[in-house]
DNA sequence: ACCAATCACGCATAT
DNA sequence: GCGCCTCCTG
DNA sequence: ATATGCGTGATTCAGGAGGCG
């Protein structure tokens, strides 16, 4: 595929509308040495403002000026210069090596190195690894200063930078990227109305405590890694960080979950139950239910189940508890009632073994009775994500705040809906006319495509698959679905079945495959339970090799 | 959609 | 040379 | 035998340059 060519400065511009814009509407959450910073080098040359983003869209802090070479920038001493007249970087910043030893390459090391150390102990350096050379350069110099080929740049302090970004996109994992791969068409977004008025992040408060989570996360994958000492000490400066917004509890108790787990792993129970009460989110509960059904603690256990199910906090956790309420009671010979279980109606098929998986071996066996398509989640997820695409990208307050979301901020807040009583539509009524609506969605999968929507994977979804799931499936049954989805648009976005089968004789059928090892997943299951409870055809493919 | 959820695969346990 | 990796580019 | 839990791997713009072993 072929891209569009950008503009030589195609950076320097998306750099500055998102500057300029945090600039206008952000402008009191923003501390002195930001503002200070930003307003210096907005009013320098613009040949010195681009080889400042330049390095800002770089790795690190420190280049060498000989490899910051870029057609766009014409004078290379002299922006480098005007940027340090300015205080915005350093040249030649005094360093010692371990700073700068990854800016040169091996040779590079062994050139400058030859006429310092012996003939021997170059052959010997060498041979070294990498990292091994790097140590070793330090006991070479030992405190002294290298002499290097090439004039070195350093960036003072661009942290600043990162206030900026957070404050456009509302978190720090976006970045000038997305600006290039939205011009080059690889990323496309609806273009809703931005809610000017309502913000993200509302105070300095708010903002601080969210640079200091992001900055605290640099760590975690090392302490992950660790020891559970680490954890626990990391756990308490994630506590530390502030009590403040929704955004920053949200990641902090992902996190936490994610530490507690670790903490499992290590043996460590007692403390993985600590930070676990400390969690509101599933799966807190159950695993606190396991660790003290595993630790003898029966009663506990089976209470806190008892909790679960009376106020679930999500459905797989009251699944869980019935089933696992059931499990440890009987093992102590205590009552609880049993958990009916669905068991989805099965067929075994078996087939040659093909190079393109079992779901694909079977939809082309089904396709000499009919038409089978293999759409896991992407079917219904599609058909939902046209249906409600005004609803989903209509303006609310605070759901836009940047051009580049893919959905609206409250998607999974439990309002979502009520706020939007204006754009419902009802597909008991919708779908019982499936030619008019079959119109409808594939004109605007037509004008849509490609468009960023968390529920429709445009590449599994075309027009004759939207035309025949209409016709063939009753709006009763998209009613059930749909409203499955939205009563946990994040959870139950998935687990749907593999194939979709639409028999020659009419009707249609909703098959997950199982190949030889595999088994239906909890949320498979789940979905499963619901299509029997709504009538609709499901069923579960065992494929054996022969 | 925050190097993560999501699915299949494969092993280790408990019954 | 090779294959793998990280970084950078538009 | 059947269940269950847990950990694993691939996948996420696409293509090029350069470093490393
Ligand atoms: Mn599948
Ligand atoms: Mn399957």
């Amino acid at each position: 595929m072929s891209t569009p060519d950008l503009p030589p400065d195609y950076y320097f511009r998306n750099f500055c509308g998102l500057v300029d814009h945090v600039r206008a509407h952000h402008d009191d959450l923003l501390n002195d040495t930001e503002r200070h910073q930003v307003s210096t080098l907005r009013a320098l040359p613009a040949q010195a403002q681009m080889r400042y983003v330049r390095m800002l869209m770089r790795r690190g802090n420190l280049f060498r000026l000989d490899r910051l070479q870029y057609a766009e920038i014409a004078d290379t001493a002299q922006s480098a210069q005007t940027l340090e007249a300015a205080g915005l970087v350093r040249l030649d910043p005094d360093l010692p090596v371990e700073a700068v030893a990854g800016l040169y390459s091996k040779p590079e090391w062994l050139h400058t190195l030859a006429d310092k150390v012996s003939t021997e102990q170059l052959r010997a350096l060498r041979a070294l690894k990498r990292a091994e050379l790097d140590a070793e350069l330090r006991n070479i110099y030992s405190g002294d200063r290298p002499c290097l080929p090439s004039t070195i740049i350093e960036l003072r302090q661009p942290a600043w930078f990162d206030t900026f970004k957070l404050l456009y996109f509302g978190n720090l994992h976006q970045d000038l990227t997305e600006f290039v791969l939205r011009d080059l068409g690889l990323y496309r977004f609806e273009n809703y109305r931005i809610d000017r008025d309502t913000r993200l992040i509302e105070n300095r408060e708010q903002l601080q405590e969210l640079l200091d989570y992001y900055r605290l996360r640099d760590l975690r994958e090392e302490v992950l890694a660790g020891q559970p000492e680490g954890i626990l000490e990391y756990e308490n400066s994630l506590q530390q960080l502030g009590n403040g917004s929704r955004l920053l509890c949200k990641k902090v108790e992902r996190d936490r979950l994610a530490l507690a787990r670790q903490l499992e792993r290590l043996d460590a129970p007692a403390e993985a139950v600590t930070l676990y009460e400390r969690c509101m989110a599933p799966p807190a509960r159950e695993r606190r239910a396991r660790l003290m059904s595993k630790a003898g603690e029966i009663g506990a256990s089976l209470k806190l189940c008892g909790d679960m199910l009376a106020s679930p906090r999500s459905e797989e956790e009251q699944f869980f508890a019935a089933d696992f309420g059931y499990r440890t009671a009987r093992k102590n010979k205590l009552p609880w009632p049993q958990p009916q279980k669905y068991i989805p109606p099965d067929a075994l098929i078996r087939l040659d073994q093909d190079e393109y998986g079992v779901e694909a071996g079977v939809a082309a066996h089904l396709d000499a009775n009919g038409e089978c398509h293999y759409v896991e989640n992407t079917l219904f997820g599609g058909i939902f994500g046209l249906y409600y695409w005004d609803l989903i990208f209509a303006p609310a307050a605070g759901a836009f705040t940047n051009p580049f979301q893919y959905r609206p901020h409250d998607l999974y807040e439990t309002d979502f809906l009520s706020l939007r009583g204006a754009q419902w539509r009802d597909p008991e009524v919708d779908f019982t006319r499936p030619k008019q609506l079959a119109d409808e969605l594939i004109q605007r999968w037509q004008e849509k495509q490609g468009i960023a929507n968390p529920f429709v994977a445009w590449e599994m979804l075309s027009p004759e698959l939207i035309q025949s799931a209409l016709e063939r499936i009753p709006a009763a049954h998209w009613a059930a679905v749909f409203s499955r989805i939205w009563r946990a648009p994040r959870e139950n976005r998935s687990g749907l079945p593999d194939l979709i089968f639409f028999p020659a004789d009419g009707g249609y059928e909703l098959l997950e495959v199982k190949g030889p090892g595999d088994r239906l997943q909890k949320n498979q299951l789940r979905w499963m339970q619901h299509f029997e409870a709504h009538q609709i055809p499901h069923k579960v493919i065992n494929v054996e090799w022969r």
